[in-house]
RNA sequence: GGUGGGAUGGGUGAGUGGCUGAAACCAACAGUUUGCUAAACUGUCGUACGGGUAACUGUACCGCGAGUUCGAAUCUCGCUCCCACCGCCA
């Protein structure tokens, strides 16, 4: 959420950034921006009228202790007339306050200036590519046929007892996820990223708090029994950690990573973007998230793209690094780095992680604040990216390393296999 | 699932209708002094929003929401959460 204050001064600059997103707000901002006004006006009005009636209450009081029953009635009768204004003064502000907000949620984060203005992924900035795009002496097979024949991923077995997007996983095809969940937990340890095992349900106020409600609710899973959601991401679990904290000073740098589950409902896709790995209701996936004075987010952004970038050239997999336009990112987001790997037998390019600075537009929701040295509270800076994403980095693995007798596995990861070919 | 107890500022905890935005103690911060991994003393010390260049000031907040009252941390109702014990159980 924007902050309203930003708003009121920074108008021109809230409006240029939103252009990036082929978002025209003038009309819905300057609307906002004169509720904003009627409300800060009624606003005053109501507490001057507060203000009033604690007096006389006091004095009411006062009266009473000097027994002064007949001053005190008349009083008692002046403070009818202001609580009526009271009240129709607090319903109209009410209903100002909820409606800014309402609008406040619905408009998306400034894109930072870095950021292009742009409408389709043709129009990302490629930033760098990595690694030799495999080519082979015989037809690729794609992974899911690959899983198949290696009985490492069984897709019928999840549906009869679940459904579509539910794989199974087994004998070294589990093994490797293991493998894979193991190795990014490690890396990010490294990296000084504190390891959390995150609850997978999560409250509404939660939701909230990083955004997916109250607008996408229909993208989670949810149990209405208990009114608790299924995370779509341990981004929700480990940055609500930090919910109403208000950390005492301006030293800080918290770096949490998790490994979870993700539960996806996928409402609208179909085809053969959903075929195999490449988007399940299901998948496993390891994040990070860090939390950020504001001065230090450009640099935890760039350590974190470094970090992942790693991980892919670790995993020897050919891939590229986009900086989304404005029109491809996310709501929340200010600037995205997208990892793609390319699939050899697929031949395209399959996004694997997204990494993202939020600046304080989710601090500003979840009320995520700082000390500073004069002692004020300010919002600090969140950000968080995927390090990575399971399924599309192990249908990258098996289709670019598969030989005609086997698929190779990355050499950084057979010390957590335990094997060093799948036959 | 059953029974009982509870929710107050960073912590402990006082407070049953006005003098309480909230005692006291601890922690923290600043200073004074004495000095050897410290003590004593003094002071500061919640958050949000509005107004003001600022000093400051107004309002709201004692789990959440509603109600009674001129006035609520305190009374009434609803809800949520937590703790203890019992039952069941990975």
């Amino acid at each position: 959420m924007l902050e309203i204050q930003r708003l009121r001064s920074h108008k021109e600059e809230v409006l240029d950034g939103l252009s990036k997103r082929n978002i025209n707000a003038t009309n819905t901002i300057n609307e906002l921006l004169e509720m904003d006004a009627l409300w800060r006006e009624n606003k005053t009005q109501l507490e001057n009228i507060s203000a009033e009636l604690n007096q006389l209450s006091r004095k009411i009081g006062d009266c009473f202790k000097n027994n002064q029953a007949q001053e005190a009635q008349q009083l008692k009768n002046e403070t009818q007339e202001l609580k009526v204004q009271e009240a129709a003064l607090k319903t109209h502000v009410d209903e100002l306050d909820s409606k800014i907000t309402t609008i406040l949620y619905s408009l998306p984060n400034v894109p930072h200036v870095d950021v292009i203005q742009g409408r389709l992924p043709e129009d990302n900035q490629l930033i760098e590519s990595q690694g030799e795009l495999p080519t082979f002496s015989f037809t690729a097979i794609p992974h899911w046929d690959l899983a198949k024949k290696h009985q490492l991923i069984d897709f019928e077995l999840g549906v009869k007892v679940t459904g579509a997007g539910f794989p199974f996983y087994r004998g070294k095809g589990a093994k490797l996820q293991r493998a894979l969940i193991a190795f990014f937990l490690d890396e990010a340890d490294k990296a000084g990223y504190e390891e959390f095992i995150a609850p997978l349900l999560v409250n509404e106020a939660s939701g909230i708090g990083t955004g997916q409600l109250p607008d996408k609710e229909g993208q989670m899973y949810y149990a209405p029994e208990d009114e608790l959601y299924l995370i779509p991401t341990a981004e929700v679990p480990l940055t609500n950690i930090y919910r109403d904290v208000l950390l005492p000073n301006e030293d800080f740098s918290i770096k949490l990573t998790g490994y979870t589950p993700c539960f996806r409902r996928e409402a609208g896709s179909y085809g053969k973007d959903v075929r195999g790995l490449n988007r399940l209701h299901q998948f496993d996936k390891v994040e990070i998230v860090r939390i950020e004075h504001p001065k230090n987010s450009e640099k935890a952004l760039n350590e974190m793209v470094s970090h992942v970038r790693d991980l892919l050239i670790k995993l020897e997999l050919p891939f590229r690094i986009l900086r989304l336009c404005g029109g491809d990112m996310g709501h929340a987001s200010a600037m995205t780095f997208d990892f793609e790997v390319f699939s050899a037998a697929q031949e395209k390019w399959l996004e694997v992680s997204s990494v993202s600075r939020f600046d304080t537009f989710q601090s500003n929701r979840l009320k995520l604040r700082f000390k500073d040295a004069q002692k004020k509270s300010q919002l600090c800076h969140t950000l968080n990216g995927s390090a990575l994403a399971l399924p599309r980095i192990l249908a990258a693995i098996l289709e670019n390393n598969q030989t005609p007798d086997g698929i190779t596995i990355p050499k950084v990861l057979q010390a957590y296999t335990g094997f060093d070919r799948i036959t």
